[in-house]
DNA sequence: ACCTGAACACCGTTCAAGT
DNA sequence: ACCTGAACACCGTTCAAGT
């Protein structure tokens, strides 16, 4: 997108880059309710309309920040073919969980637009590559990769349901411990199944609850391809 | 939670019931951004203030609207103890997603909370009991529940972002097809493999790539099950 | 081209007052 | 107890004007 050199007026005083950072620090630190306009222009000393000389709209910068959290990733772990299929995709969804969980404010914000940006791409690729050497031939690879992505997506939003959006990723034994104590109270008498597994449940939001499940999904896809 | 006899000042003109329908009918006719507490009122010709003598907040009402949504379910399908474990899992998954694509405009409420509702509940407690037959003991049985739920609501998720929530579902095929066009921009130099599957990929969004990622993961409960 | 001041059409929620 | 009128502290976005 070259343009031509305009050399009219006053410098910009920021980057767009810029005010994607100052709009994460104010969903990191405030939470999503904070992540307005208003807020991002008065942080930067700006009138809130300046903001709109670099997006055309608040839409454009909520998938701005996407994209900047989805950039975080380690692009090394699904190229980093001397480790097996199915280990690099476990460690490359654990890598995503994580960065998305030190953005718990931002885990909507994946689900309310189509990711499509060339970091997404990127991604979608990779996981094609390692589910090749699952023995999955390139239709049944692509439907693979995009369950993967809803499951750690889904994992992640509903997780990040629970958190506080404005207060650092608390451990997750203590996490788990919090989530304990409230299904205590489910009624055994109407639910039995539930109530015999409300330690399981507790776990839910943990790395074994989503890892055992994307497991199961591997084993899926691994009985396919053979 | 019996209350007393209280009978002072005018009759309650409508109900907690009437007012999730409303909601439900601006949330299906206008989008979520038309889902606000003054726009209820006026639709009751109220005064605004007066929905808080039904509801404490906001976040009261979109929690009884997502109630409502899954109350709406077809409660039969996972009781019908005459079909195999698989396809009832099968059965009340897609019934679910037809019922949340009913309401694009109201996918991100399911994520945005936690779902710990009686009708929640009774839908895990259907899904543990199908699970048992799956040969999973209760803990393997609780993480499978928790993981089919992850997997259908971040399918609807994603799948309603690309939806127009004032405007009522389109047909699969034609979604598939708008889909294709845009895939057809790729460069097939940078994400070649993503490029050569660009026709699965539109087709993300279909019943049939909803029921192959879900087959693979009861292929995964059902291998741990044996 | 970039930015400001002012305005428009909204929000969720609270408070005091009326019946 | 239920409801209204008025207000508070916000939104996203647009428009005309200044440099």
């Amino acid at each position: 997108m070259a343009e031509g050199p305009r050399r009219r007026g006053p410098e910009r005083a920021f980057t767009d880059e810029q005010i994607v950072g100052v709009a994460l620090d104010l969903l990191d630190e405030h939470g999503p309710d904070a992540l307005s306009v208003r807020r991002i222009a008065a942080k930067m000393g700006l009138a809130p309309n300046a903001i709109y000389t670099y997006f055309p709209d608040k839409q454009a910068i909520l998938r701005a920040v996407v994209d900047r959290i989805v950039g975080e990733r380690d692009t090394q772990i699904l190229n980093d073919t001397d480790a097996p299929w199915r280990e690099r995709i476990v460690r490359v969804s654990l890598d995503i969980r994580t960065r998305l969980l030190a953005h718990p404010g931002s885990a909507l914000l994946f689900m309310s637009a189509p990711i499509d940006g060339p970091n997404s791409l990127a991604l979608g690729e990779g996981l094609l590559g390692a589910l090749a050497e699952a023995g999955l031939d390139a239709a049944d690879a692509a439907r693979a990769s995009y369950a993967v992505i809803v499951y750690v997506l889904g994992s992640v939003a509903l997780e990040a349901s629970e958190l506080d959006p404005t207060v650092p990723l608390p451990a997750e034994a203590d996490r788990i411990a919090e989530r304990r104590g409230a299904f205590a109270a489910v009624p055994a008498e109407w639910f039995p199944r539930t109530a015999a597994v409300t330690d399981v449940m507790a776990a839910y939001i943990g790395t074994e609850q989503f890892t055992w499940g994307l497991e199961r999904l591997l084993d899926g896809f691994a009985a396919r391809g053979r």
